[in-house]
RNA sequence: GCCGGAGUGGCGGAACUGGCAGACGCGCGGGAUUCAAAAUCCCGUUCUGGCAACAGAGUGUGGGUUCGAUUCCCACCUCCGGCACCA
């Protein structure tokens, strides 16, 4: 029989404690009172003279194996902070709800036909119970899940005001020139936020460096000649040829023109994206769910990487933002880290090399002049370039565009990113990405020396490896291969000039002039898809370099005894023409300048963020409020014929097909119909481009958004959950995320980029159109740890299950079918260890407390702690010692030591204690080390046999946020044996009254035990007032006898004294 | 490889801003209570030596700074997490 069970029998027959009974009652009583509702400004119920808190957890996904152990942990710290801060007179939000799109509804739909619907909510109502049973003092009335109809409405909508948006970079010369003076502010307000908890809201303001704007506006700025109309150079879906692109006035552009246009400037766009087209399972993948021999994890089905038009969201035109949020936030240091790291800011610059090619133009576009590329390859290998003034281009590359800023003629120069354009006398050759459009054109115009055969088996080999593949590739050897084509380092080839009669010019021009190749470790979607390869100053180069044999030169001098390969140190510019002797950074700025002034380069900043893929082609998410007439176009349907709701499916099983193809798109009579059933805006005139007539025949849009749409804003709704008019009302959000937004967020740090930077950016996006007051969402970050279990391991390292070894002895463990002995170690919990501990269980035998408890004690909430059934026993007990405290377990009535007897100056002293350290704790999330107050409360209590009331009862107030059902039942027994003059009546719950308040005086012991040191090593102990000084300590200790004893024939050299801690005699 | 975080008794862990290492809990040992057991209460419990007083060692390893280091500095080892050819 268990402690717990044989207890449990005991309370039977007596009076003892019995969680079993008073939990499921409280949590009935609490429910049925409304307790834990948190009126909306507005309410009746509504106090507006306290402060706000909003402490939130992460939302659950519902999986039908229900709650984990790992879930609680979070859940109990935002509860009892929650309990906490409403007893210290806040008004809390602390709501919970499910975020319930996703595969595994879908998987069993597929396999058993049972709709996801039925199936999630079945897993939402175990969730929900089993989070009850916990006690938590969730709002439940403001529940929600994002599979409802009222909730995925307000998703699409804020899909919508994406697709009609746009990102006004505005003046960013200006924007990077109000940087600092724009943090320094923003720090102080979220300053002024943390001290205040709330404060006036500052709507639809921006954050100085660009902001989201209507489409609306940037139309009327076309039309007016405000702006002139061009594809947006950021535009990362269009080709380096296309960004930019300028067209006449917007009164003489044709319908496609316009469109184009717009749709290359919205946050949400379509676009060619290459994914991982699975025919069998007839969906995209994830890279994640395709084997490394480029199978189906699922399935082990083929797996082709295919162009598919995808719903893209411009996150990137937010990249800074996102970047200088992470400064005003209270986040763990390794998460802002990470976000950083993806979003991955280089600084550098954009240089042109001029192309030798006897084929110029061609494939990209533009004029094709083979004379003169031919020149050109001619000039520069005989002739040094003399002229260093931006004439020499143009003699270089003859009849060649002069291109703006951001716009790009790929076919006579090569562009290439690169964060040391210092070290461009270093270049040594350059290196384009095999998916880099002048492979494509060599391979159409092969060069004299290109291998063409070569290159076309390496560029196939490229094509179907993904990036994940090229860039995780076991081995690291390069590969690559030479093009064939050469192209002019500008600087070289201008510098060779300068320094008359000094250097070699005929050197120079060899120099000058450099091979390109192709090699997959340059990666198309990065910077330009194209490198100059610096061997001498990056060890990718080097290796490469070393590979094929081509030159390496250094131009930074390393520091002498240098022994290794790439120097990627500090030093000065060598090798380098004009910029010899200076230092990298002046290198760089001196570097950048001359190639501005050349008009050949310049400043960029590149980011490794993309842009967001937001298509899936799955069933079980929010389908998208696009149609698209029968030309292809998309429209919006507008707001108004919001949700578009999932259409009723007979089987959920994908199309073979190896024409990609979303599921939705089987529900024919779902996804065709006219505009005007759909909700398309009425065109107005010929000239309208984004309407169409009422009975243009249209079908929807057939991909659904991803799973993380859902968890985007869902912090925003629970702020008014059931609004029909609204996806949050403004006084309600306002209030609750006042300045700061989010007051505790809690959640696991498996979140720590997608999610988090994902909710960021809507956040940013609603906050540029003025739908919320916050740029941030999220004010505070904490990620629980890892709860993980133990399990046993051969000496071979592997891992056996649990139920297949025996303890032999104390600490001793065997596998029993070998016999042999295992070692016992942590590790994740999992099926296959038979490991997993079911927080069901734990509550039948021991109760929420108990487990509530339990949880918090194991360690600080951010470490990764082993589930320990043994020591469950040890908060089961303490629960008991409390009951005992106040309840005689023999007759069930108050114990005969409860009285109502002015406390003692000792009684007073630990309860005072109690209440100071366990309230910082709590403010600390340190809930291990408040538990152990709570312990060392009962220890002093347990052996009192006078217990006064008057520190009993502020106990409960300072256990209620741990062991709320607990401290329910016995303040509400002391209430009824009418103990607690003056109370509040018994129908108040203990979680409604306030945090008692401590007395510091009460708090400090009168004399302080204070170690006495020789040399450092403690060897008497003497008793002082508590708030001796200095000089008394030292005297007290110097008279001591022990001391005395020790010091005897021998002078004391320095005496250090602590006051409150030690003293330390240096004596020799 | 790079970037974080962490290594403390038999176990989970504690230790403010450089000031008595091991709070609190588990486990274990002893005692009280009991016909007996469970439960409960009390005492002990870092290691080594000693009956003991006491002595010595001790916070991953090796150095250093300091009257004094788990805490700060340098080098290294191990584990966990993240990133991984991003030019």
């Amino acid at each position: 029989m268990t402690e717990a069970a044989a207890h449990t029998q005991k309370r039977e027959r007596t009076g003892g404690y019995d969680p079993g009974e008073i939990e499921p009652r409280w949590q009935a009583w609490w429910a049925a009172r409304g307790v834990y509702r948190a009126p909306n400004p507005g309410e009746p119920e509504f106090d507006p003279t306290r402060p706000k808190f909003y402490v939130l957890d992460m939302f659950p996904y519902p999986s039908g194996a229900g709650l984990h152990v790992g879930h609680p942990e979070g859940y109990t710290a935002t509860d009892i902070v929650a309990r906490y801060k409403r007893a210290r007179g806040f008004n809390v939000l602390h709501p919970m709800g499910w975020d319930a799109f996703g595969l595994p509804a879908e998987q069993y739909a597929i396999q058993t036909g049972v709709h996801p619907a039925i199936t999630t909510r079945k897993a939402i109502d175990t969730f929900r119970r089993q989070l009850q049973r916990f006690g938590f003092c969730y709002d439940w009335s403001r529940e929600f899940a994002t599979i409802d109809p009222d909730y995925y409405r307000w998703t699409q909508w804020i899909f919508l005001k994406l697709y009609n948006s746009w990102f006004d970079a505005g003046d960013r010369q200006q924007a990077a020139g109000n940087r600092q003076q724009e943090e320094v502010r923003r720090r102080e307000e979220t300053k002024a936020q943390r001290n205040e908890g709330q404060g006036a809201q500052t709507f639809g303001g921006a954050e100085g460096k660009g902001r989201a704007r209507s489409i609306e506006e940037l139309v009327a700025e076309f039309v007016s000649r405000q702006r002139e109309p061009r594809i947006n150079p950021d535009a990362a879906e269009h080709s380096a040829t296309d960004k930019g692109q300028v067209f006449g006035p917007w009164s003489t552009l044709d319908r496609a023109t316009k469109r184009r246009i717009i749709d290359s400037y919205r946050l949400a766009y379509l676009a060619e994206q290459t994914v991982n087209w699975c025919p069998k399972l007839g969906t995209a993948l994830a890279n994640e769910e395709v084997t490394a021999d480029g199978l189906s994890e699922r399935g082990h089905f083929p797996v082709f990487r295919k162009p598919l038009k995808q719903w893209m969201l411009r996150i990137t035109a937010y990249a800074d933002r996102l970047l200088d949020g992470l400064n005003v936030v209270d986040w763990p240091e390794s998460t802002r880290i990470q976000q950083t790291e993806w979003i991955g800011r280089s600084e550098g610059a954009e240089i042109e090399f001029p192309l030798c090619m006897s084929v110029l133009g061609g494939a990209s576009g533009g004029a094709s002049d083979s004379a003169s590329g031919t020149a050109c390859l001619r000039e520069a290998v005989t002739v040094p370039v003399r002229d260093t003034e931006s004439a020499s281009r143009r003699q270089v590359v003859p009849g060649r565009a002069a291109p703006e800023a951001g716009s790009g003629v790929a076919a006579e120069v090569l562009r290439v990113f690169t964060t040391r354009p210092d070290t461009i006398f270093g270049a040594t050759y350059m290196v384009v990405a095999p998916e880099h459009p002048l492979v494509a054109r060599v391979l159409e115009h092969p060069e004299p020396e290109t291998d063409i055969e070569k290159l076309r088996a390496y560029v196939e080999a490229a094509r179907n490896r993904g990036d994940v593949e090229r860039m995780a590739g076991a081995e690291k050897t390069k590969t690559g291969v030479f093009t064939g084509v050469y192209c002019l380092n500008p600087a070289v080839a201008a510098d060779s000039g300068v320094a008359e009669g000094s250097t070699e010019p005929v050197f120079a021009a060899h120099r000058a002039r450099i091979p390109v190749w192709t090699a997959d470790y340059v990666l198309m979607g990065y910077g330009t898809g194209a490198i100059m390869a610096v061997p001498g100053q990056d060890q990718r180069d080097w290796d490469f370099a070393r590979t094929f044999g081509l030159p390496i030169i250094r131009t930074v001098q390393p520091p002498e005894g240098f022994d290794g390969e790439a120097y990627v140190g500090d030093g000065s510019a060598i090798n380098s023409g004009f910029l010899n002797g200076l230092e990298i950074d002046d290198a760089k700025q001196r570097i950048i300048d001359w190639l501005e002034e050349k008009g050949i380069g310049r400043r960029r900043v590149q980011y490794k963020l993309r842009d967001w893929l937001f298509s899936r082609q799955r069933y079980w998410g929010e389908p998208f409020p696009i149609v698209f007439d029968e030309a292809g176009n998309h429209y919006p349907v507008e707001e108004g014929h919001l949700p578009v709701t999932l259409p009723e499916m007979a089987d959920y099983h994908p199309e073979e097909s190896d024409d990609p193809r979303p599921l939705l798109a089987k529900a024919s009579g779902w996804a065709r119909m006219t505009a005007g059933a759909a909700g398309v805006r009425a065109a107005t005139d010929e000239g309208d481009v984004l309407g169409l007539p009422p009975d243009a025949p249209v079908s929807r849009e057939t991909n659904t958004m991803p799973g993380w749409a859902g968890s985007c804003w869902y912090y925003l709704r629970y702020c008014d959950p059931k609004n029909p008019a609204c996806f949050s009302g403004p006084e309600a959000h306002q209030y609750w995320m006042g300045k700061g937004g989010v007051d505790l967020y809690i959640g696991g740090a498996e979140h720590a980029v997608l999610h988090l930077l994902y909710a960021r950016f809507w956040h940013k996006v609603l906050f540029d159109l003025g739908y919320v007051g916050t740029i941030e969402p999220f004010r505070k970050l904490f990620h629980q740890g890892l709860i993980t279990s133990y399990a046993y391991q051969r000496p071979d390292k592997s891992l056996v299950a649990v139920d297949a070894v025996d303890e032999v002895e104390e600490g001793k463990f065997i596998e029993r079918e070998t016999g042999r002995p295992v070692a016992q170690v942590v590790a994740k919990m999992s099926k296959s260890l038979k490991n997993v501990v079911n927080p069901d269980d734990v509550i039948a035998e021991y109760g929420a407390d108990t487990f509530r408890m339990y949880e918090m004690f194991m360690g600080p909430l951010e470490a990764s702690k082993p589930w320990n059934t043994r020591d469950v026993g040890g908060l089961f007990k303490l629960c008991n010692r409390i009951w005992r405290l106040f309840i005689d377990p023999d007759s069930g009535a108050i114990a005969a030591a409860v009285t109502a007897d002015a406390p003692t100056r000792g009684a007073l002293r630990i309860l005072h204690k109690t209440i100071k350290l366990v309230g910082e704790d709590i403010e600390h999330l340190k809930f291990n080390t408040a538990i152990a107050r709570l312990f060392d409360f009962v220890n002093a209590l347990t052996p009192m046999d006078r217990r006064p009331i008057a520190v009993l009862e502020p106990f409960l107030r300072v256990l209620a946020p741990f062991a709320p059902h607990l401290a329910e039942e016995l303040r509400h027994r002391l209430c009824a044996a009418g103990l607690i003059p003056g109370a509040p009546a018994e129908s108040v719950s203990i979680t409604q009254l306030p945090w008692p308040e401590h007395d510091e005086a009460l708090t400090k012991d009168d004399e302080v035990e204070i170690a006495v040191q020789i040399l450092g090593k403690v060897k008497a102990k003497i008793v002082v007032p508590a708030d001796a000084d200095e000089a008394t300590l030292e005297r007290v200790a110097l008279a001591d006898a022990k001391v005395r004893e020790q010091l005897a024939g021998r002078t004391v050299r320095k005496v250090i004294a602590v006051k409150g801690r030690l003293v330390n005699i240096v004596a020799g």
